[in-house]
DNA sequence: GTAATAGTGTCTTTAAGACATTATGGA
DNA sequence: TCCATAATGTCTTAAAGACACTATTAC
């Protein structure tokens, strides 16, 4: 290939769809912008890429900077690379995209990167609603993107237990495969399922006692990274009522 | 997020890992290295991204340079963007990679851009045999992943469609699968498979008298593009001799 | 005829899905 | 006691894999 030395007017930025599980339903961190272009919009933390750096550094930096918290030990992974040319009205811009996938709640920081910064139901976000905050670029797009990618990935990965604190239980686990899919799962065929993966899970030899019902027994994540077989998603629209 | 007016002296090309099935083999299109940085190795076709230009336009051109052809019809997707600082020893640029997923034999033509194209078997560039060509940048890498991304979507997506010329027979079907995945299938069982696959493929009408054997009937893509329940690889390392 | 490939029939095995049953705690 | 959740058992159904058998051509 030909690589000419001519450095055409373009930065690339990155940006991260940080998805996490509260309350039981998928949510995704946005900062409102005080400054133009979208100014009171909202958007997904991001920032240039440094001229030595990485994008994947980039990521963790832009994350860490937006949460004030340590980003080590977070699943973050390259989504896509967004270059539309009329995406940023104040300049040629590429974006790399990133997807978070994270447990618990980083409570956001509020510093001047990330002032107003909030998590926002995915499903707010996306369905448009008279509620649902304005998003910025095309960080719409990304944002679908992003959740699309965590929904295929929890058929055939077990990125599920990125998004449970550990220690967790299979119920847990199941609740997190919920809000991702916005579908209700099977209890008693998806303990069955998860235990019969080889190290998908692995037992604590703990049990929880959180409200009434029988306790459940803890577990960590376990080493096993695919699913084979995978766990299929509920065709979409399909609530769990059989058709026939 | 912050977008700061500082341009960095970064500069963002496109890389295509154009793959197709050769003489029953998954083949690679890499042109020659005449200038440095690595002159004399094998780089994947690309370019740099123009300043009003989409990546996805960018990588049809570099594609239809690559091989003087129309490349409307064939399927392009994006890969991923590799953004490593050392990638490029003359200068740091990121690159944004795609696969692209093409019938028959593109004779690829010799020009300023495209001097010495030609076809490699994925395999021997790979394995890094005596006759393997070295690559430039981190393009190994690159066609790894693509490859990696071709075996995947052949298992839950219609995509070894887009491999086979049409009209095609469900045995030509069968060797892209083959050829993709390394690997040998049941003939009976897979053309039960496709023809159960509802829009997988449409029947011209017509039938193919190739060589011995009963003549075969001819197929069109179908409508469908993904594939539900998918078609699952064999375990790597399984040659389809069973192991109990 | 033989060789070679296409396509179908059928049996076994795996695993998902539906649903019942038992287990174990809290109010 | 009743209720809620956890975990397991069992039956049905879908579908993959193994393999036999038929079909149709070239030689």
């Amino acid at each position: 290939m030909t690589r000419s030395t001519r450095r055409p007017d373009l930065t690339v930025t990155v940006d991260v769809a940080l998805l996490t599980v509260r309350h039981g339903r998928l949510c995704v961190l946005l900062s409102e912008r005080s400054a133009d272009p979208f100014a009171g919009t909202w958007a997904l933390p991001g920032g240039t890429l440094g001229a030595d750096e990485d994008a994947d550094d980039a990521a963790r930096s832009a994350l860490s900077d937006a949460t004030g918290i340590g980003v080590e030990p977070w699943h973050v992974e390259q989504l896509r690379t967004y270059t539309d040319p009329g995406r940023d009205p104040s300049g040629r811009s590429v974006s790399i995209a990133y997807v978070a996938f994270v447990p618990n709640v980083p409570a956001p920081r509020t510093t001047a990167d990330a002032a107003g910064a909030r998590f926002w139901p995915v499903e707010d976000v996306l369905d448009g609603g008279d509620d649902a905050p304005a998003l910025a670029f095309d960080h719409e797009q990304i944002l679908a993107d992003a959740v699309e990618r965590a929904r295929a990935k929890l058929e055939y990965t077990t990125l599920a237990t990125a998004f449970a604190d550990e220690p967790f239980t299979i119920g847990d686990l199941r609740r997190v495969y919920e809000a991702v899919w916005g579908a209700t799962l099977h209890p008693g065929n998806f303990t069955r399922k998860v235990l019969s993966t080889p190290d998908f899970v692995a037992p604590t030899g703990g049990h929880a006692s959180r409200g009434p019902g029988r306790p459940a027994l803890l577990y960590r994540a376990g080493d096993a990274t695919a699913l084979n077989p995978p766990i299929t998603r509920p065709s979409p629209g399909d609530d769990g009522i059989p058709t026939s």
